[in-house]
DNA sequence: CCAAAAGTGTTGGTAGTACACCCATGC
DNA sequence: GCATGGGTGTACTACCAACACTTTTGG
Protein backbone atom coordinates (compact mmCIF):
# COMPACT_ATOMS: atom_id res chain seq x y z
CA UNK A 1 0.00 0.00 0.00
CA UNK A 2 1.69 3.16 -1.03
CA UNK A 3 0.76 6.30 1.76
CA UNK A 4 0.47 9.49 1.25
CA UNK A 5 -0.28 10.77 4.71
CA UNK A 6 -2.64 13.09 3.32
CA UNK A 7 -3.58 14.83 6.64
CA UNK A 8 -0.03 16.33 7.28
CA UNK A 9 0.39 17.72 3.59
CA UNK A 10 -1.10 21.18 1.83
CA UNK A 11 -3.63 19.61 -0.16
CA UNK A 12 -4.20 20.37 -4.22
CA UNK A 13 -0.22 21.67 -3.83
CA UNK A 14 2.25 19.62 -5.46
CA UNK A 15 6.06 19.94 -6.73
CA UNK A 16 7.56 18.91 -9.71
CA UNK A 17 11.26 19.07 -10.81
CA UNK A 18 12.75 19.19 -13.67
CA UNK A 19 16.41 17.08 -13.23
CA UNK A 20 18.78 18.26 -15.68
CA UNK A 21 22.03 16.08 -16.00
CA UNK A 22 24.11 16.52 -19.15
CA UNK A 23 26.14 13.60 -20.20
CA UNK A 24 27.11 12.41 -23.70
CA UNK A 25 26.90 15.89 -25.17
CA UNK A 26 22.99 16.07 -24.10
CA UNK A 27 21.01 17.68 -21.90
CA UNK A 28 19.44 14.47 -19.75
CA UNK A 29 15.87 14.73 -17.54
CA UNK A 30 15.04 12.46 -15.09
CA UNK A 31 11.90 10.65 -15.34
CA UNK A 32 10.10 7.73 -13.49
CA UNK A 33 8.16 5.10 -14.95
CA UNK A 34 5.62 3.78 -12.83
CA UNK A 35 5.12 -0.02 -12.03
CA UNK A 36 1.38 -0.23 -13.84
CA UNK A 37 0.56 -1.52 -17.07
CA UNK A 38 0.56 1.48 -19.57
CA UNK A 39 3.69 3.08 -19.77
CA UNK A 40 3.24 6.40 -17.65
CA UNK A 41 5.94 8.50 -17.44
CA UNK A 42 6.28 11.34 -15.15
CA UNK A 43 8.22 14.12 -13.36
CA UNK A 44 9.89 13.16 -10.06
CA UNK A 45 7.19 15.60 -7.81
CA UNK A 46 5.48 15.37 -4.52
CA UNK A 47 3.48 17.21 -1.82
CA UNK A 48 5.07 20.16 0.77
CA UNK A 49 4.03 18.86 4.23
CA UNK A 50 2.83 20.88 6.49
CA UNK A 51 6.43 21.37 8.82
CA UNK A 52 8.51 22.16 5.48
CA UNK A 53 9.01 24.99 3.37
CA UNK A 54 8.30 24.59 -0.03
CA UNK A 55 11.90 24.61 -1.44
CA UNK A 56 12.72 22.07 1.93
CA UNK A 57 10.03 20.32 -0.12
CA UNK A 58 11.53 20.25 -3.63
CA UNK A 59 14.68 19.37 -1.59
CA UNK A 60 13.38 16.36 0.17
CA UNK A 61 12.23 14.90 -3.46
CA UNK A 62 15.08 15.78 -5.32
CA UNK A 63 17.11 13.90 -2.55
CA UNK A 64 15.33 11.03 -2.85
CA UNK A 65 15.70 10.48 -6.48
CA UNK A 66 18.95 11.40 -6.65
CA UNK A 67 20.40 10.70 -3.00
CA UNK A 68 22.62 14.68 -3.69
CA UNK A 69 21.99 16.92 -1.14
CA UNK A 70 23.55 20.12 -2.18
CA UNK A 71 21.81 20.94 -5.19
CA UNK A 72 20.92 23.71 -7.35
CA UNK A 73 17.72 24.81 -7.09
CA UNK A 74 15.15 26.95 -9.19
CA UNK A 75 11.68 27.62 -8.60
CA UNK A 76 10.70 28.55 -12.38
CA UNK A 77 7.24 28.89 -12.26
CA UNK A 78 3.77 27.97 -10.80
CA UNK A 79 1.19 25.79 -12.81
CA UNK A 80 -2.51 26.56 -12.20
CA UNK A 81 -4.77 25.69 -14.85
CA UNK A 82 -8.32 24.60 -14.10
CA UNK A 83 -7.94 21.02 -15.31
CA UNK A 84 -4.80 20.23 -13.45
CA UNK A 85 -5.80 16.75 -12.27
CA UNK A 86 -4.72 13.22 -11.63
CA UNK A 87 -7.75 12.39 -12.89
CA UNK A 88 -7.63 11.56 -16.37
CA UNK A 89 -4.69 9.70 -15.73
CA UNK A 90 -6.09 7.74 -13.01
CA UNK A 91 -9.18 6.33 -15.15
CA UNK A 92 -6.76 5.13 -17.74
CA UNK A 93 -4.61 3.74 -14.73
CA UNK A 94 -7.67 1.92 -13.86
CA UNK A 95 -8.79 0.70 -17.17
CA UNK A 96 -5.49 -0.74 -18.11
CA UNK A 97 -4.91 -2.12 -14.56
CA UNK A 98 -8.71 -2.86 -12.95
CA UNK A 99 -9.89 -1.44 -9.90
CA UNK A 100 -8.66 -4.04 -7.94
CA UNK A 101 -4.99 -3.78 -8.75
CA UNK A 102 -5.13 -0.05 -8.12
CA UNK A 103 -7.10 -1.10 -5.23
CA UNK A 104 -3.97 -2.94 -3.42
CA UNK A 105 -2.14 0.51 -3.76
CA UNK A 106 -4.13 2.92 -2.52
CA UNK A 107 -7.32 3.83 -0.11
CA UNK A 108 -10.06 5.37 -0.85
CA UNK A 109 -9.32 8.58 1.27
CA UNK A 110 -6.22 8.63 -0.49
CA UNK A 111 -7.80 8.17 -3.50
CA UNK A 112 -9.89 11.16 -3.30
CA UNK A 113 -7.44 13.47 -2.56
CA UNK A 114 -4.76 12.51 -4.70
CA UNK A 115 -7.36 12.91 -7.58
CA UNK A 116 -8.25 16.56 -6.85
CA UNK A 117 -7.37 19.85 -8.93
CA UNK A 118 -3.50 20.71 -8.21
CA UNK A 119 -1.63 23.43 -8.44
CA UNK A 120 1.55 22.35 -8.89
CA UNK A 121 5.00 24.98 -8.51
CA UNK A 122 7.65 23.98 -10.69
CA UNK A 123 11.16 23.88 -10.04
CA UNK A 124 14.30 23.03 -11.88
CA UNK A 125 17.43 21.55 -10.68
CA UNK A 126 21.32 21.06 -11.96
CA UNK A 127 23.22 17.94 -11.34
CA UNK A 128 26.06 16.56 -11.94
CA UNK A 129 24.88 13.52 -13.26
CA UNK A 130 28.40 11.74 -12.38
CA UNK A 131 26.69 12.22 -8.74
CA UNK A 132 23.37 10.87 -9.30
CA UNK A 133 22.23 7.50 -8.40
CA UNK A 134 18.46 7.57 -9.60
CA UNK A 135 16.12 5.84 -6.55
CA UNK A 136 13.24 4.17 -7.13
CA UNK A 137 10.24 4.59 -5.40
CA UNK A 138 7.69 2.32 -3.98
CA UNK A 139 5.55 2.84 -7.41
CA UNK A 140 8.52 3.23 -9.85
CA UNK A 141 9.83 0.54 -12.60
CA UNK A 142 12.27 2.48 -13.48
CA UNK A 143 13.58 5.92 -12.78
CA UNK A 144 16.05 6.81 -15.97
CA UNK A 145 17.74 9.85 -17.61
CA UNK A 146 15.94 10.47 -21.33
CA UNK A 147 17.29 13.19 -24.04
CA UNK A 148 15.10 16.06 -23.55
CA UNK A 149 14.93 16.18 -27.53
CA UNK A 150 13.20 12.63 -27.23
CA UNK A 151 11.39 12.53 -23.77
CA UNK A 152 8.63 10.03 -23.08
CA UNK A 153 4.92 10.90 -23.19
CA UNK A 154 4.40 11.73 -19.82
CA UNK A 155 1.18 12.33 -17.73
CA UNK A 156 -0.74 15.48 -16.66
CA UNK A 157 0.92 18.69 -18.22
CA UNK A 158 5.00 17.55 -17.49
CA UNK A 159 6.01 17.72 -20.89
CA UNK A 160 4.81 20.74 -21.11
CA UNK A 161 6.24 21.77 -17.52
CA UNK A 162 9.68 20.43 -19.17
CA UNK A 163 9.59 22.64 -21.73
CA UNK A 164 9.18 26.06 -19.32
CA UNK A 165 11.67 24.88 -17.73
CA UNK A 166 13.97 24.56 -20.74
CA UNK A 167 13.03 27.81 -21.43
CA UNK A 168 13.87 29.38 -18.04
CA UNK A 169 17.12 27.56 -17.69
CA UNK A 170 18.43 29.10 -21.62
CA UNK A 171 17.08 32.60 -19.55
CA UNK A 172 19.42 32.12 -16.78
CA UNK A 173 22.29 30.30 -18.46
CA UNK A 174 24.15 33.53 -18.79
CA UNK A 175 22.85 35.73 -15.86
CA UNK A 176 23.36 33.41 -13.05
CA UNK A 177 26.07 31.25 -14.57
CA UNK A 178 24.80 28.09 -14.14
CA UNK A 179 26.10 25.69 -16.17
CA UNK A 180 28.72 24.72 -14.05
CA UNK A 181 26.48 23.23 -11.74
CA UNK A 182 25.90 20.44 -14.24
CA UNK A 183 29.63 19.27 -14.57
CA UNK A 184 32.00 17.56 -12.10
CA UNK A 185 34.58 19.56 -10.35
CA UNK A 186 36.93 19.72 -12.86
CA UNK A 187 36.21 19.97 -16.30
CA UNK A 188 37.49 20.91 -19.84
CA UNK A 189 36.17 24.31 -21.72
CA UNK A 190 34.82 22.00 -24.44
CA UNK A 191 32.84 20.37 -21.64
CA UNK A 192 31.47 24.07 -20.74
CA UNK A 193 30.88 24.97 -24.23
CA UNK A 194 28.72 21.69 -25.15
CA UNK A 195 26.55 22.89 -22.34
CA UNK A 196 26.10 25.98 -23.70
CA UNK A 197 25.57 24.97 -27.41
CA UNK A 198 22.80 22.03 -26.21
CA UNK A 199 21.10 24.20 -23.97
CA UNK A 200 20.59 27.11 -26.30
CA UNK A 201 20.41 25.10 -29.29
CA UNK A 202 22.82 26.49 -31.61
CA UNK A 203 26.75 26.07 -32.40
CA UNK A 204 29.01 28.57 -30.77
CA UNK A 205 32.33 30.07 -31.54
CA UNK A 206 35.33 28.04 -29.98
CA UNK A 207 37.44 30.81 -29.93
CA UNK A 208 35.00 33.39 -28.80
CA UNK A 209 33.36 31.46 -26.49
CA UNK A 210 36.63 30.45 -24.46
CA UNK A 211 37.61 34.45 -24.23
CA UNK A 212 33.98 35.39 -22.90
CA UNK A 213 33.95 32.20 -19.93
CA UNK A 214 37.39 33.15 -19.27
CA UNK A 215 36.81 36.80 -19.25
CA UNK A 216 34.51 36.27 -16.39
CA UNK A 217 37.21 35.62 -13.97
CA UNK A 218 34.95 32.37 -12.78
CA UNK A 219 37.01 29.97 -13.30
CA UNK A 220 40.11 28.76 -11.97
CA UNK A 221 42.59 27.04 -14.46
CA UNK A 222 44.66 23.23 -13.16
CA UNK A 223 47.07 21.46 -14.85
CA UNK A 224 46.66 19.67 -18.50
CA UNK A 225 44.23 16.75 -18.48
CA UNK A 226 45.91 13.66 -20.95
CA UNK A 227 43.13 12.64 -23.27
CA UNK A 228 45.62 10.17 -25.23
CA UNK A 229 44.19 11.52 -28.23
CA UNK A 230 46.51 12.94 -31.14
CA UNK A 231 45.90 16.61 -29.75
CA UNK A 232 46.78 18.99 -27.76
CA UNK A 233 46.17 18.46 -23.77
CA UNK A 234 42.83 20.46 -22.88
CA UNK A 235 43.51 22.49 -19.74
CA UNK A 236 41.26 21.50 -16.50
CA UNK A 237 39.42 24.24 -14.97
CA UNK A 238 37.77 24.08 -11.63
CA UNK A 239 34.92 26.63 -10.25
CA UNK A 240 36.08 29.11 -8.08
CA UNK A 241 34.20 31.62 -6.51
CA UNK B 1 -19.72 39.19 8.70
CA UNK B 2 -17.26 38.79 5.90
CA UNK B 3 -17.97 35.93 4.02
CA UNK B 4 -14.11 33.69 2.10
CA UNK B 5 -16.72 30.52 1.08
CA UNK B 6 -14.05 28.87 2.09
CA UNK B 7 -14.93 25.48 0.80
CA UNK B 8 -15.14 27.41 -2.69
CA UNK B 9 -11.76 27.80 -2.46
CA UNK B 10 -8.45 26.09 -2.89
CA UNK B 11 -7.16 26.36 0.78
CA UNK B 12 -4.02 27.33 2.16
CA UNK B 13 -3.11 28.74 -0.98
CA UNK B 14 -3.59 32.38 -1.92
CA UNK B 15 -2.75 35.25 -3.93
CA UNK B 16 -0.73 38.18 -3.34
CA UNK B 17 -0.61 41.10 -5.79
CA UNK B 18 1.75 44.12 -5.93
CA UNK B 19 0.05 46.57 -8.04
CA UNK B 20 2.62 49.15 -9.34
CA UNK B 21 1.73 52.58 -10.50
CA UNK B 22 3.17 55.91 -12.03
CA UNK B 23 2.93 59.57 -11.03
CA UNK B 24 4.13 62.40 -9.91
CA UNK B 25 7.68 60.62 -10.86
CA UNK B 26 7.58 57.79 -8.46
CA UNK B 27 6.70 54.66 -8.22
CA UNK B 28 3.43 53.48 -6.23
CA UNK B 29 2.04 50.49 -4.88
CA UNK B 30 -1.97 50.24 -4.19
CA UNK B 31 -2.00 49.06 -0.46
CA UNK B 32 -5.61 48.86 0.84
CA UNK B 33 -6.15 49.55 5.11
CA UNK B 34 -8.31 47.13 7.43
CA UNK B 35 -11.28 48.79 9.34
CA UNK B 36 -9.84 47.29 12.50
CA UNK B 37 -7.76 49.53 15.15
CA UNK B 38 -4.05 48.86 14.95
CA UNK B 39 -3.14 50.65 11.21
CA UNK B 40 -2.90 47.01 9.72
CA UNK B 41 -2.16 47.55 5.69
CA UNK B 42 -1.61 44.52 3.13
CA UNK B 43 -1.70 43.99 -0.31
CA UNK B 44 -4.58 42.76 -2.19
CA UNK B 45 -4.73 39.68 -2.15
CA UNK B 46 -7.40 36.40 -2.35
CA UNK B 47 -7.85 33.09 -2.32
CA UNK B 48 -8.07 30.48 -5.75
CA UNK B 49 -11.55 29.61 -6.46
CA UNK B 50 -12.21 25.45 -7.30
CA UNK B 51 -13.83 26.65 -10.69
CA UNK B 52 -10.80 29.17 -11.58
CA UNK B 53 -7.17 29.20 -13.12
CA UNK B 54 -4.64 31.05 -10.81
CA UNK B 55 -4.47 33.56 -13.57
CA UNK B 56 -7.99 34.35 -14.01
CA UNK B 57 -8.08 34.39 -9.83
CA UNK B 58 -5.25 36.89 -9.66
CA UNK B 59 -7.27 39.24 -12.81
CA UNK B 60 -10.20 38.78 -10.52
CA UNK B 61 -9.04 40.39 -7.46
CA UNK B 62 -7.17 42.51 -9.47
CA UNK B 63 -10.03 43.96 -10.98
CA UNK B 64 -12.07 43.66 -7.89
CA UNK B 65 -9.71 46.53 -6.56
CA UNK B 66 -8.64 48.59 -9.60
CA UNK B 67 -11.98 47.95 -11.94
CA UNK B 68 -10.20 47.45 -14.80
CA UNK B 69 -9.87 44.53 -16.77
CA UNK B 70 -7.28 44.04 -19.28
CA UNK B 71 -4.04 44.52 -16.69
CA UNK B 72 -0.71 43.42 -17.25
CA UNK B 73 0.23 41.21 -15.21
CA UNK B 74 3.31 38.53 -14.31
CA UNK B 75 3.69 36.15 -12.09
CA UNK B 76 7.13 36.28 -10.14
CA UNK B 77 7.41 34.22 -7.07
CA UNK B 78 5.81 31.85 -5.11
CA UNK B 79 5.92 32.45 -0.98
CA UNK B 80 5.99 29.38 1.17
CA UNK B 81 7.94 29.40 4.80
CA UNK B 82 6.69 27.34 7.22
CA UNK B 83 5.71 30.42 9.37
CA UNK B 84 3.57 32.27 6.69
CA UNK B 85 0.38 32.32 8.26
CA UNK B 86 -2.34 34.88 9.38
CA UNK B 87 -1.90 34.21 13.14
CA UNK B 88 0.02 36.40 14.61
CA UNK B 89 -1.79 39.19 12.60
CA UNK B 90 -4.50 37.46 13.54
CA UNK B 91 -3.34 37.89 17.47
CA UNK B 92 -2.38 41.10 17.49
CA UNK B 93 -6.12 42.23 15.52
CA UNK B 94 -8.03 40.91 18.72
CA UNK B 95 -5.69 42.09 21.04
CA UNK B 96 -6.82 45.40 19.39
CA UNK B 97 -10.09 45.08 18.50
CA UNK B 98 -11.02 43.03 21.37
CA UNK B 99 -12.65 38.77 20.55
CA UNK B 100 -16.26 40.07 20.30
CA UNK B 101 -15.46 42.91 17.76
CA UNK B 102 -13.41 40.50 16.14
CA UNK B 103 -16.38 37.58 16.11
CA UNK B 104 -18.71 39.92 14.56
CA UNK B 105 -16.52 39.80 11.56
CA UNK B 106 -15.77 36.28 11.03
CA UNK B 107 -17.09 32.73 12.33
CA UNK B 108 -15.11 30.40 13.71
CA UNK B 109 -15.17 27.87 10.94
CA UNK B 110 -13.48 30.70 8.65
CA UNK B 111 -11.40 32.00 10.95
CA UNK B 112 -9.63 28.37 11.10
CA UNK B 113 -8.89 28.21 7.91
CA UNK B 114 -7.91 31.83 7.12
CA UNK B 115 -5.02 30.94 10.28
CA UNK B 116 -3.92 28.04 8.67
CA UNK B 117 -0.06 27.98 6.70
CA UNK B 118 -0.57 29.72 3.34
CA UNK B 119 1.66 28.81 0.74
CA UNK B 120 1.23 32.43 -1.85
CA UNK B 121 1.66 32.87 -5.22
CA UNK B 122 3.32 36.63 -5.78
CA UNK B 123 1.67 38.33 -9.26
CA UNK B 124 2.53 42.10 -9.67
CA UNK B 125 0.51 44.02 -12.18
CA UNK B 126 1.23 46.81 -14.12
CA UNK B 127 -1.43 49.66 -14.42
CA UNK B 128 -2.45 53.33 -16.00
CA UNK B 129 -3.15 55.03 -12.62
CA UNK B 130 -5.20 57.32 -14.26
CA UNK B 131 -7.79 54.62 -15.28
CA UNK B 132 -7.79 53.04 -11.75
CA UNK B 133 -10.63 54.00 -9.17
CA UNK B 134 -9.82 52.26 -5.81
CA UNK B 135 -12.95 49.91 -4.66
CA UNK B 136 -12.73 49.37 -0.87
CA UNK B 137 -13.99 46.11 0.13
CA UNK B 138 -15.84 44.90 3.27
CA UNK B 139 -13.01 44.69 5.68
CA UNK B 140 -11.26 47.95 3.93
CA UNK B 141 -10.73 51.36 5.69
CA UNK B 142 -9.13 52.29 2.48
CA UNK B 143 -7.34 51.59 -0.59
CA UNK B 144 -4.71 54.38 -1.10
CA UNK B 145 -1.19 54.59 -3.23
CA UNK B 146 1.98 54.61 -1.35
CA UNK B 147 5.37 55.80 -2.85
CA UNK B 148 7.56 52.85 -2.99
CA UNK B 149 10.31 54.28 -0.83
CA UNK B 150 7.50 55.14 1.61
CA UNK B 151 5.50 52.44 2.69
CA UNK B 152 3.75 51.51 5.46
CA UNK B 153 4.47 48.47 7.58
CA UNK B 154 2.39 45.63 6.16
CA UNK B 155 1.04 42.27 7.73
CA UNK B 156 2.89 39.21 7.88
CA UNK B 157 6.13 39.07 5.05
CA UNK B 158 4.15 41.49 2.22
CA UNK B 159 6.90 44.13 2.50
CA UNK B 160 9.27 41.51 1.79
CA UNK B 161 7.02 40.64 -1.28
CA UNK B 162 6.66 43.98 -2.55
CA UNK B 163 10.86 44.30 -2.57
CA UNK B 164 10.67 41.19 -4.77
CA UNK B 165 8.39 42.11 -7.14
CA UNK B 166 10.62 45.22 -7.58
CA UNK B 167 13.42 43.53 -8.45
CA UNK B 168 11.76 41.41 -10.60
CA UNK B 169 10.28 43.97 -12.82
CA UNK B 170 13.35 45.84 -12.63
CA UNK B 171 14.54 42.35 -14.38
CA UNK B 172 11.79 42.26 -16.44
CA UNK B 173 11.71 46.16 -17.62
CA UNK B 174 13.99 46.03 -20.51
CA UNK B 175 13.69 42.67 -22.07
CA UNK B 176 9.83 42.51 -21.87
CA UNK B 177 9.32 46.38 -22.48
CA UNK B 178 6.34 46.60 -19.80
CA UNK B 179 7.07 49.95 -19.50
CA UNK B 180 4.27 51.30 -20.87
CA UNK B 181 1.52 49.82 -19.28
CA UNK B 182 2.34 52.22 -16.41
CA UNK B 183 1.47 55.35 -18.87
CA UNK B 184 -1.46 56.45 -20.69
CA UNK B 185 -2.66 55.40 -24.58
CA UNK B 186 -0.25 58.46 -25.35
CA UNK B 187 2.83 60.29 -23.14
CA UNK B 188 5.65 61.64 -24.14
CA UNK B 189 9.45 60.37 -24.36
CA UNK B 190 10.44 62.36 -20.58
CA UNK B 191 7.42 59.95 -19.07
CA UNK B 192 9.06 57.13 -20.10
CA UNK B 193 12.37 57.64 -18.72
CA UNK B 194 10.94 58.77 -15.40
CA UNK B 195 9.39 55.60 -14.94
CA UNK B 196 12.71 53.75 -15.95
CA UNK B 197 15.22 55.93 -13.56
CA UNK B 198 12.84 55.58 -11.05
CA UNK B 199 12.43 51.74 -11.33
CA UNK B 200 15.81 51.08 -11.83
CA UNK B 201 17.16 54.03 -8.93
CA UNK B 202 19.44 55.30 -11.44
CA UNK B 203 19.56 58.50 -13.92
CA UNK B 204 19.46 58.02 -17.37
CA UNK B 205 21.05 60.25 -20.19
CA UNK B 206 18.02 62.09 -21.65
CA UNK B 207 19.22 61.84 -25.57
CA UNK B 208 21.32 58.10 -25.17
CA UNK B 209 17.72 56.86 -23.93
CA UNK B 210 15.35 58.65 -26.34
CA UNK B 211 18.06 56.85 -29.37
CA UNK B 212 17.94 53.74 -27.35
CA UNK B 213 13.96 54.01 -27.20
CA UNK B 214 13.04 54.73 -30.81
CA UNK B 215 15.80 52.35 -32.24
CA UNK B 216 13.16 49.92 -30.33
CA UNK B 217 10.71 50.38 -33.34
CA UNK B 218 7.45 49.92 -31.10
CA UNK B 219 6.33 53.54 -30.60
CA UNK B 220 4.27 55.49 -33.10
CA UNK B 221 4.92 59.50 -33.14
CA UNK B 222 1.93 61.56 -32.88
CA UNK B 223 1.38 65.26 -32.57
CA UNK B 224 2.87 67.33 -30.30
CA UNK B 225 1.77 68.18 -27.00
CA UNK B 226 1.08 71.89 -26.26
CA UNK B 227 2.29 71.99 -22.95
CA UNK B 228 2.31 75.70 -21.81
CA UNK B 229 5.72 75.81 -20.75
CA UNK B 230 8.94 77.96 -21.91
CA UNK B 231 10.04 75.80 -23.86
CA UNK B 232 10.31 72.97 -26.86
CA UNK B 233 7.02 71.16 -27.43
CA UNK B 234 7.48 67.18 -27.00
CA UNK B 235 5.80 64.77 -29.18
CA UNK B 236 3.28 62.22 -27.95
CA UNK B 237 4.18 59.02 -28.53
CA UNK B 238 1.69 55.68 -28.68
CA UNK B 239 2.68 52.16 -28.19
CA UNK B 240 2.53 50.76 -31.93
CA UNK B 241 2.77 47.08 -31.54
C1' DC C 1 55.12 15.36 -40.93
C1' DC C 2 50.27 15.40 -40.62
C1' DA C 3 45.67 15.62 -38.70
C1' DA C 4 43.05 17.07 -34.91
C1' DA C 5 41.88 19.82 -31.19
C1' DA C 6 43.31 23.55 -27.97
C1' DG C 7 44.86 28.15 -27.09
C1' DT C 8 45.62 32.91 -28.52
C1' DG C 9 45.50 36.99 -31.57
C1' DT C 10 43.52 40.26 -35.18
C1' DT C 11 39.97 42.61 -37.51
C1' DG C 12 35.54 44.74 -38.35
C1' DG C 13 31.02 45.89 -37.04
C1' DT C 14 27.58 47.09 -33.68
C1' DA C 15 25.82 48.98 -29.50
C1' DG C 16 26.34 51.85 -25.60
C1' DT C 17 28.26 56.13 -23.25
C1' DA C 18 29.42 60.91 -22.87
C1' DC C 19 28.87 65.10 -24.67
C1' DA C 20 27.88 68.82 -28.08
C1' DC C 21 24.81 71.27 -30.80
C1' DC C 22 20.48 73.05 -32.53
C1' DC C 23 15.29 73.90 -31.99
C1' DA C 24 11.02 75.61 -30.02
C1' DT C 25 8.64 78.17 -26.49
C1' DG C 26 7.14 81.59 -22.72
C1' DC C 27 8.64 85.25 -20.13
C1' DG D 1 17.32 87.62 -25.70
C1' DC D 2 17.41 84.11 -22.52
C1' DA D 3 16.43 80.24 -19.74
C1' DT D 4 14.36 75.77 -20.18
C1' DG D 5 13.52 71.54 -21.92
C1' DG D 6 13.25 68.70 -26.39
C1' DG D 7 15.39 66.56 -30.52
C1' DT D 8 19.42 65.14 -33.09
C1' DG D 9 24.33 64.39 -34.19
C1' DT D 10 29.26 63.04 -33.19
C1' DA D 11 33.27 61.03 -31.05
C1' DC D 12 34.90 57.44 -28.15
C1' DT D 13 34.66 53.02 -26.05
C1' DA D 14 33.42 48.25 -25.11
C1' DC D 15 31.86 44.24 -26.61
C1' DC D 16 30.96 40.52 -29.88
C1' DA D 17 31.29 37.85 -34.22
C1' DA D 18 34.30 35.96 -37.72
C1' DC D 19 38.43 34.28 -38.90
C1' DA D 20 43.58 33.52 -38.78
C1' DC D 21 47.48 31.83 -36.60
C1' DT D 22 50.12 29.07 -33.32
C1' DT D 23 50.77 25.10 -30.13
C1' DT D 24 50.54 20.43 -28.63
C1' DT D 25 49.80 15.63 -29.19
C1' DG D 26 49.52 10.64 -31.24
C1' DG D 27 50.03 8.15 -35.14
Amino acid sequence: MISLRASDHIPQLSIDCVIFGFSQNQLKVLSPKLIFKGDFWSLPGGFVRQDESIDQAARRILEERTGIKDIYLEQFRVFGETDRSNLSFWDRLTELNGEAFVAEHFNRKELEWITKRFVSIGYYALVDITKVIPVKMEADASVEWYDIQNLPPMIMDHNQIVAAALVSLQQNLDQKLIAFNLLPETFTMNEVQQIYEVVLNKTLLRSNFQKKILDLNVLERLEKKFTGKANKAPYLYRWAQ
